[in-house]
DNA sequence: TAAGATAAGATTGTATACAAAAAACATAAG
DNA sequence: CTTATGTTTTTTGTATACAATCTTATCTTA
């Protein structure tokens, strides 16, 4: 575990909040590894904050699937195998899908316009080469298909499936000669959204999955 | 609330666990009611554990859509309206197709077999006219074609949603006139997986889930 | 040396105490 | 009578204490 976990105190909320968010980012960003063990009091020391929060934190992580308890054992960063990843894919591919074809009926032309901005502004950010802003590009062009659905349980679900990858898609954004596909695939996207074509846009959905898919199982094949 | 809520104590388990299943048994039965707000203290006394686990217990319950809570207010059960629940069956709907796609190329003889005793199983539960052995009945049946995706992430997002309707589902189970075409169904996917047939597959599910839809929205406009 | 028992330390599980906030109630002013 | 204000009570938030369990190291014995 790195020594720079510290708490974002700026919010009026709960620790219990506070510290599931500090921890959730700090297991996305790679700081807390896979396999780690969240230790109650080491956490509780290191974040200056008492064992309960910590405790009620990592129930909430646990449920999100970033974390895994063994009653009387404690808490560790939950692992990510290949098939782990396939399966989750799996899921992802069929949700993109519906997303996608539920915004299709129902995206209004304001956020039609809001997608395009998204996309010039991850055409931009894949030039600065700032990983963290290209995925952050990436998950507002998602997330504004996502929200056109108008349905907030399939947003839960979909958000909480691209948690689960997000440890291994950012390797996926450090390879610069994925960025050409990225980019195309999200224009296909736009225009398909565009001339509501449904067919168009569900191959290309799939395509958009199928790739991450692979370049993510190649990366987790390098790690084992 | 009911104040015939008690700890079912057989497994060697953290009290937050044996906790959750309590609460989540008393949610899923009715017992407490949408919108009945959960306070710790009074929980405690009533179980005759600490505040500790109940909390615990409470953010599990949070994840698991079940309860709500808002800071320093407390948490309440979860209440669902016709809209939540079009949304939740829209996600299932989707992720029901995707498990029986996925059931018709995987599924085993011995799983097909066990698929079949399943479907008498709940047959012959259709005539003693308890509620609650039909609706274990529906589960397990379902619950093989799940788990013959051999994909536990699909299982658990299946699992949580079929949680989110059980509330409700449960007054569909009541009307008998139901019965004839929930077998119907129930035959009509052990074919389509038999004649590893997809599309008719698909549309049995489609239809099947459509139609709990229907009763299920027609249960909430009577109880709003 | 290896296997097993045992004791010491570390870690989780649970209860409780105290602090902070919200809710309910009562009272006074307009 | 209504609204504003202050006080009490209830409830949640957090820290801490103690108990139960697990882990690890040490020692014993074959």
């Amino acid at each position: 575990m790195t020594d720079e976990l510290t708490l974002n105190m700026d919010a009026y909320l709960p620790l219990r909040d506070v510290v599931f968010n500090t921890l959730r980012e700090a297991i996305l960003k790679g700081e807390l590894k896979p396999g780690e063990r969240l230790m109650e009091l080491q956490l509780a020391t290191k974040l200056g904050v008492s064992r309960t929060p910590i405790r009620e934190a990592i129930r909430m992580l646990e449920q999100e699937g970033l974390a895994v308890t063994v009653p009387r054992k404690g808490a560790e960063v939950a692992k990510m195998t290949e098939k782990d990843m396939e399966d989750v894919l799996q899921v992802r591919e069929a949700l993109d899908d519906l997303a996608a074809k539920i915004a299709c009926e129902q995206i209004t032309d304001e956020q039609l316009l809001e997608l395009e901005k998204a996309m010039h502004d991850f055409e931009a950010s894949l030039l600065t080469k700032d990983i963290k802003k290209i995925a952050e590009g990436d998950v507002k062009f998602h997330d504004i298909i996502y929200e056109s659905t108008g349905n907030p349980k399939l947003v839960i679900i979909l958000n909480n499936l691209r948690e689960q990858l997000y440890r291994y898609r950012v390797e996926y954004l450090k390879d610069e000669k994925n960025y050409p596909i990225l980019l195309k695939e999200h224009q296909d996207i736009v225009e398909g959204l565009s001339l509501k074509d449904k067919d168009k846009l569900s191959e290309t959905m799939h395509r958009h999955v199928k790739n991450q898919a692979e370049a993510v199982k190649a990366i987790i094949r390098e790690q084992e």
